[in-house]
RNA sequence: UCCCCAGUAGCUCAGUUGGUUAGAGCGCACGACUGUUAAUCGUGAUGUCGUAGGUUCGAGUCCUACCUGGGGAGCCA
């Protein structure tokens, strides 16, 4: 430790402190020298600063140390803190005195040059440090701020959805685990049915948290883990259901948009893409998708899901976040309110990304009639007493209402541009990744 | 679960119709340089060619199986 007076100060604040001594504390990123003069870059994640030794004017340790720095060094540096236009970002820092922190042994595995996926994903851990996984993480940290916001602002109530649950939820693969004397516990898939309940207390309610899916999916869209955010409101039909939906993706954006340019900057997206979204959303009906697509070529038929390509069409060209409503009912989960107007169909909505980055939204209205959500849970055999809680909700004074689940991950993807939506998680899980 | 692709140095990759001693760049080590921007220049070290069989006088190269990874489908957010 140096035993002069100077503060500590973070990095991004160092132009205040022009002309003045300061001590920085930090992790070598870079180190060049040219015989007498040398530059050592370090991050202490705020900013990134350039440091420089003249050989003459520092005491031979320090000059000796600054032969044993390597990639991730952390290192304590005072120095004066200059203006100059030959520094990045303009500001340098003339060092008096070096001190290590902690060495790095010189084989730190990820360097300044491209790597594979598979290597990065290994050094994870690691691989945050770059200055990329540092934007996205901070846009993803927006964007989380955001959704409570927009909630916030809106007097919503944030509640919290069991992790633990027994079979409950969508059809797609559970993790288990054992509970006691209780059989099986999975990780929940969703925490909708929760909501629904928490609803009908208080009327706007949403959820956000961890989610798992055991689904062995293998595609630049799908984790294992992820974050979902899940409103409910009383008495919203789909409508307003889509109404809502269209403001808080268009909230998300703008709040990104106004807060984190610089991170946008660094990840080279195309920000003129991300301006044009703003509610309302364009809305196409299941009906009119299936007519759109074939006269497009596709071989879709009236009753199909509609698969990843078939999304994209749909999307093709489109500026902002397109609506498709009112799917078939095979199509869809069991918990979703017929559609009066047509039977066959349910009403519900799937928000499409533009660009092709796919569904970050599933919504729907809820069936809120007894007998009817009675038989949809016999005709998917559910095992009905998981089941009977979520029925009372309609037994006891049953009410119109509607909610979704935005995807956090898909949606940091879609913002940041990202080619893989395993980037957008600070430790992704993935069917063949566990660690770190 | 199905389809396609790939495994060669720490990393990113090249390696010809099968041919004798295995290649480059980056990184690393040592050296030179007083303003570098992924600095530059010189010198040097580094390999179970994914694993196991097979074909062949001879396999990194051809064949088979397996393993690992990547991309996609399905499932969905």
């Amino acid at each position: 430790m140096t035993s002069s007076s100077s503060e500590y100060a973070r990095i991004v604040d160092l132009p205040a402190h022009a002309g003045r001594s300061v001590r920085v504390r930090g992790w070598v990123t870079h180190v060049r020298s040219s015989g007498k003069v040398a530059f050592v870059v370090i991050r202490d994640g705020s900013g990134i600063l350039q440091v420089v030794l003249v050989k003459s004017t520092v005491s031979p340790e320090s000059w000796e140390r600054f032969g044993t720095l390597t990639q991730e060094t952390s290192v304590e540096i005072e120095g004066e803190v200059r203006l100059d236009k030959r520094a990045p970002g303009g500001v340098e820092l003339g060092a008096t005195s070096l001190e290590v922190e902690g060495p790095s042994p010189g084989d730190y595995p990820i360097q300044p040059k491209e790597h594979g996926i598979d290597f990065l994903l290994d050094h994870r851990h690691l691989w945050l440090r770059s200055e990329r996984q540092r934007a996205i993480l901070r846009v993803r940290a927006e964007i989380e701020q955001a959704i409570r916001d927009f909630f916030y602002e809106r007097d919503f109530t944030l509640v919290d959805t069991p992790i633990l649950t027994a079979a409950i939820g969508e059809r797609s693969g559970l993790f288990a685990t054992e509970y006691f004397d209780e059989g099986n516990a999975y990780l929940a898939q969703t925490g909708q049915l929760y909501g629904e309940a928490a609803a009908a207390a208080l009327g706007k309610i949403y959820c956000f948290g961890p989610t798992f899916r055991a689904e062995k999916s293998k595609t630049r869209r799908h984790l294992t883990e992820f974050w979902m955010c899940e409103p409910e409101v009383a008495f919203n039909d789909s409508n307003d259901n889509m109404k809502l939906q269209e403001e808080f993706i268009s909230f998300i954006v703008a709040r990104v948009l106004e807060r984190k340019q610089k991170e946008l900057a660094e990840l080279e997206r195309d920000v003129s893409k991300l301006e044009t979204v703003k509610a309302p959303f364009p809305r196409i009906d299941y009906n009119d998708a299936v007519k759109i697509l074939q006269s497009k070529g596709s071989e879709v038929k009236w009753g199909d899901d509609l698969g990843a390509e078939d999304e994209s069409l749909l999307v093709e060209g489109a500026d902002r976040p397109v609506f498709i409503f009112n799917y078939p009912k095979e199509a869809k989960a069991f918990y979703m309110k017929e559609n009066p107007a047509d039977p066959r169909t349910v009403l519900c909505d799937d928000c499409l990304a533009p660009e092709g980055y796919g569904e970050i939204i599933g919504g729907s209205q809820r069936e809120d009639d007894y007998d009817r959500l009675l038989e949809r849970i016999k005709e998917e055999k559910l095992p009905l007493d998981a089941y009977g809680w979520y029925l009372d909700l309609r037994k006891y004074g049953t009410f119109v209402h509607s909610g979704f689940g935005l995807g956090l991950e898909r949606t940091v993807a879609w913002i940041c541009g990202l080619p893989h939506i395993r980037e957008a998680s600070p430790f992704p899980r993935l069917m063949n990744r566990l660690r770190p």
